[in-house]
Parts: C-alpha cells; structure tokens; sequence
RNA sequence: GGACAGGUGGCGGAGCGGUCAAUCGCAGCAGACUGUAAAUCUGCCGUCCCUUGGGACUACGAAGGUUCAAAUCCUUCCCUGUCCA
C-alpha cells in the first residue's frame, strides 16, 4: 500500500473523474487501510480497444499506483444482452463465440496500461451462469419498473414507441449483482454508466454489503468530434494501430477537440496544455499525435511516425508501407484492379473512383479505362487508399 | 383475444399502378481549396457488363396473386407500436 495521506490518495484519485458517488465514502473506506477492490466492466463487444476506452484503463492504472486491487470484468454474459445504454435500439445479441474471442483480445490489450500483477481478470458468466430462475426473480424483485425507467434511454425509448425488450431491463440488474458477488469497494465506468453503477449501489445494501463508490469518466469524443469514440461508428483510433496509422487518424480531428485530447489522452497538466496553444495548431496537433503514440508504441516510433505523414500527406509523397497485393491476373482493367486489391468496394465503385478522377497509377493520373499487364509492379491510389499491386505475388 | 396504425437504401424520411435504382436531409466517398483538419464549393453514393454514355440484373418485411406493367392493388404470414381486454 501507499505511503501517502488519505487527502493525497483521494487528490490523485479524483484527477479526471467527471463524478464521483459519493467522495466521503471514498475517504472512509480508504482509512481501512486495505486494498479496495475496484471494478471496471466493459463489454465483449468491440473485439479492439481504442483510445475512448484507455480514458477509463487510466484511471484504473490509477488505483493500482496506490496499490488497490482492479478487478477487470468481462461482462461475457451480460454481453448476451448488449447494454442499452445510450442506444434507441435493442442490440443484437452476440455468439458464445464472438464473445469468447474477443475476451481474449481484450485480455491482450489492456496490458499495454495495467499491471498485469495488480490486475484480477474476471468473467460475469461465473456466477451469474449458475443463477436459477428463481435467483433472477429474487433479482428482479428488488427493482421496480418505475424506477429502471427513470434511465433516461429507457424513458426516450419507451416515449418514442420504440420498442424495448423484457431482458434489457436485465442490464443493469445483472451488472448490479456483478458488485454484489465481488464485493466491490469502488465500480469505475463511464459518463453513460452511471445509471447501472448506481444500481450497483442499491443492490450491494439489498445484500448486506456497504454500497461502492462509483466514480465516472468523461466519454471521450471521436474523431469527427461529435459522436463518442466507438468501433462501430469508425471514428475510433485503435491502440493496437501502426504509428503511422494512429498518426494520420490524430491528425484529422478537428481543432477544438485538441484540448479535449490532451485531457483525457495524456498525462500533460493544464498548465502545460495552455503551452501548447500558442504554437500553431498544425505543429500543436503533430505534438499530441506525438504524445499519444508514443504511449503505446515508443517515441522514436511516434516521430517516425511523424516524420512519414510530413512526407507523405503534406509533401504528396509515396507512402514507404503501402501493402502489396497480388490480383494473381497476367492481365486485368483498371476498374477491376481496384475492386480487387481493395482500393474500392465493388467495380462499380471503381468505375466511379476513375470517372471522378482520383485513382493515381505510378503517380499518373488515370481517367481512362486502361487495361495494366503484368507481370510489372504498380503503385495506385484513390484518395487515402494505397496499394502495391503486382500480378502474381502472394499478399504480404 | 379485439380495434387501429405501420414495416422503403447505413440512418431519418418521401413516393401509394407505369416516366422508380426509387425526391430530400444526414452520414459516407472523391476532387478543388487550406495550416493537417474543419468550413465552403463540385461530383458521386445497389451489383455486374461495356464504356466518358449506355445495358443487364437484384432490391422497397416474407410468400403468393391480379395486371401488358407493382414499392404502389389483393390474399396469407411475420414483425413493431397505440388503445381496449
């Protein structure tokens, strides 16, 4: 455990936390002097972490520097249901399988910010698994109607006429009794949880136990600055990206989220984020893409990063990684070549990729529908998409 | 169980017998511009075949039917919502 006083644990805790339910309580139970048991859920549904989701994994990180014990839980069974939260619709449900690969992905890449020493991985499926029938509806007596639709996508959905399914209302019980059957001193989650880490609360004393503390994040804003970081949105930058990749995605947010970025995406104080406003916002948000890779890769890593999108996306260069793919055809149409190396959807989206004058061919531009023959290497592009294209190479 | 309303492209939402691959908005893609982005402007935005303009095919919850012709009419089924029980 830490040397430090229960005021400069709970300062260092409460950095970069949106609320948190109820601080007093925080501070009563770090005075047993014990390691909390802190619990963060997160959902076998994106088989990727990306950086919405490191927000959280930092603060956790937080609590293991203190010496507590995070509890990493995956809600493999309750990823059956698909959290409703902040949706207006019913997610679909996932496959035993589809889930159990991601967990293990998961499992893979939080690593890369927790201690794997201090971390305790968890599946909700080992005790909610075994719960009869007549265990969920003891559950389910302890909630009532009204006030699960006080939650506030409930109420909109219900309001709109959009329909709503019996085992959603599961959600948050079952994440409840998931404090319950750990017996949490403190569930993390984000901004959108805060309902479920609420119910947590209200079952643990159902149960007999002191109820944790809950303590959200800020959601952290996509790339197009509206809508929440998410995989299935696309507006996500993955941390298990190439440096060149997570740099080019960092360079194209907005300008009035960089500060936001520098928030919740590195370890820089306030006063040093006001530094940095006074560069010009170019160079400024080449420092933050800088920062942030270098978090999960390294910094050499990060300013090649830097130096490659310089050359290529300001100086119009070649890229020096562009994948190579094989059509495995001595000879094939241009509109065909693009369909299959990937650079377009289908060929009619080739076809229009070529009228609309974007496919580049060895840095040519190509509106006609030449035919390429091979064997020959081929450098092409449409827009943001390179390929090194060679007729009968196996793809790397 | 009864009465009523509705199911259209990634989303929202028109169309209600031919001129519908389907108005429009959002999202997306590409081009121009720029400080990378944003904003703005322009084009595109089902698949396939030939090509700088056409052709074929598949699509409007599902399956049948009427018709020269159906997203549009009829029948049955499935799904959703509202009110009543």
């Amino acid at each position: 455990m830490t040397a430090l006083s229960i005021d400069e644990q709970v300062t260092y805790l409460r950095k970069g936390f949106s609320e948190m339910i109820r601080e007093d309580d925080l501070r009563e139970r770090l005075k047993l002097g014990r390691p909390l048991r802190v619990k963060a859920g997160f959902d076998p549904t994106a088989p990727d972490l990306h950086l919405g989701h490191t927000v959280l994994l930092r603060k956790m990180k937080h609590f293991q520097d203190l010496g507590h014990q995070v509890i990493f839980l995956i809600g493999d069974m309750t990823g059956l249901i698909g959290d409703p939260s902040g949706r207006n619709l019913t997610r679909p449900p996932m496959t035993r399988e589809a889930i159990d690969r991601n967990a293990e992905t998961y499992k893979t890449q939080v690593f890369k910010i927790l201690d794997p020493a201090k971390t305790e991985v968890s599946f909700n499926s080992r005790w909610l698994e075994q719960m009869k029938f007549e265990d969920i509806i003891r559950l389910c007596s302890r909630y009532t109607v009204a006030r699960i639709m006080e939650r506030d996508d409930f109420a909109k959905r219900f309001q709109d006429h959009t329909p709503i399914a019996m085992h959603e209302f599961l959600y948050p019980l079952a994440q409840g009794y998931d404090s319950v059957a750990l017996k949490c001193d403190v569930e993390l989650g984000g901004n959108d949880q805060k309902f479920n880490l609420l119910v947590g609360r209200e079952l643990q004393k159902d149960y007999g136990q002191p109820p944790q503390i809950v303590a959200t994040v800020p959601l952290l804003e996509g790339l197009d600055g509206v809508e929440k970081m998410s995989k299935s949105k696309g507006n996500y930058v993955g941390i298990t990206e190439t440096p060149e990749e997570m740099f080019r995605k960092l360079m194209s947010i907005g300008d009035d989220l960089m500060p936001r970025y520098f928030e919740l995406l590195t370890d820089k104080s306030v006063a040093e984020i006001q530094q940095y406003r006074r560069a010009h916002p170019k160079e400024t948000k080449m420092e933050l893409a800088k920062l942030i890779i270098a978090d999960f890769h390294s910094k050499s890593d990060a300013e090649r990063a830097a130096a490659e999108w310089v050359r290529v996306v300001a100086g119009g260069e070649v890229p020096a990684d562009i994948e190579s793919v094989s059509i495995g055809e001595p000879s094939l149409r241009i509109d065909k070549v693009l369909a299959r190396a990937g650079i377009a959807a289908s060929t009619s989206d080739a076809n229009r990729l070529v009228k609309a004058g974007s496919v580049e061919v060895n840095s040519q531009r190509v509106t006609e529908f030449i035919t390429l023959t091979f064997p020959g290497e081929y450098v092409i592009r449409a827009g943001k998409k390179w390929k090194k294209v060679t007729g009968k190479m196996v793809k790397q």
